[in-house]
DNA sequence: CCGCTTTCCTGGATGC
DNA sequence: TGCATCCAGGAAAGCG
């Protein structure tokens, strides 16, 4: 599932991929997608140029011209890829946009999850979801001061906090099982009851694990892939995603499987003991 | 405002 | 073997 390196690497390539062409026609064949009318959709994307392709946490923003922005997030399992005029589209091909190089660029989504909204750019930040989006996990945009404030704050569970895109930024299930072992912080411990040796720990991992994951192309978990084809180079260096019932990396101990947040979540009992209180 | 639960989806895994 | 059921999960809607 893409987290924000995986929405990082995807954006890179689709830079080098599709940034210069025209979009001559759109082919909408999921129409729950998108936030407008099919028709409508497609009429207003005709014959813009794709300028530049941002990215705000876990959402690509294909720059269009005439101040246009099409906000894309691929949620589970949305994958874009390139392919020449006519070659036949796999099952769950959702969107197709015709460029003007002879190429076509796909939205694929096996579980129909993904978004696409198509805005003015001055309306981009007034999207839910982007309308209350937290800082990025980089060195510069999360800061202590901001993360110990609002963890002291609030009174839930870490795991559930941390997925929560309007506190911080692009962190998915994944990385937040990953910061958390790498803190050595029970996914279950109240914000509240973090030190600050804490906080600046999980603050560290936090901005260590997203850049060094983007080094790696992001991670490989079911059926991600970059825009190119190529598998995340990630995945070899999980300590706590998908480790039930492994021995800890750390300590050895029997790592263990739980429910937090309606998300699974893995742990090590021994290295990721809870201290102070759990949230209630 | 806050935080928890439910819902949206399909395919792969599991159960009988 | 085949059919039914469960599970995975990001974000938003619904609810108290």
């Amino acid at each position: 599932m893409p987290e924000l390196p995986e929405v990082e690497t995807v954006r890179k390539g689709l830079t080098k991929l599709v940034v210069g062409l025209k979009i001559n026609s759109v082919e909408v064949l999921y129409p729950k997608m998108i936030n407008l009318p099919a028709p409508e959709f497609e009429n207003q994307i005709a014959g813009k140029d794709i300028v530049q392709i941002d990215r705000r946490g876990k959402y690509l923003l294909f720059r269009l011209s005439d101040d246009l922005t099409l906000v894309s997030h691929l949620r589970m399992e949305g994958k874009y890829e390139v392919e020449a005029e006519g070659t036949p589209r796999p099952k769950h091909t959702n969107v197709v946009f015709h460029l003007n190089n002879g190429c076509e660029l796909w939205y694929k989504d096996t579980r129909m999850f993904g978004k696409m909204a198509l805005v003015k750019d001055d309306e981009v930040f007034a999207l839910s979801g982007l309308n209350k989006i937290g800082p990025e996990p980089t060195e510069s945009d999360l800061k202590f001061d901001y993360m110990k404030e609002i963890l002291l704050k609030s009174h839930r569970k870490i795991k559930s906090f941390l997925l929560d895109q309007s506190k911080i930024a692009g962190l998915g299930n994944i990385y937040c099982d990953e910061v958390l072992w790498m803190s050595k912080i029970n996914p279950e411990q109240a914000t509240n009851y973090l030190s600050d040796a804490e906080i600046k720990l999980l603050r560290k991992n936090i901005i260590a694990e997203i850049s060094a994951a983007i080094k790696g192309h992001g991670t490989t978990v079911h059926s991600y892939s970059n825009a190119f084809g190529e598998a995340g180079e990630f995945q070899n260096k999980l300590h706590a995603y998908g480790m039930k019932d492994e021995p800890c990396s750390r300590c050895g101990t029997k790592m263990v499987k739980i429910k937090v947040a309606q998300r699974g979540t893995t742990y090590c009992p021994k290295c990721q003991a809870v201290h102070g209180d759990l949230s209630e």
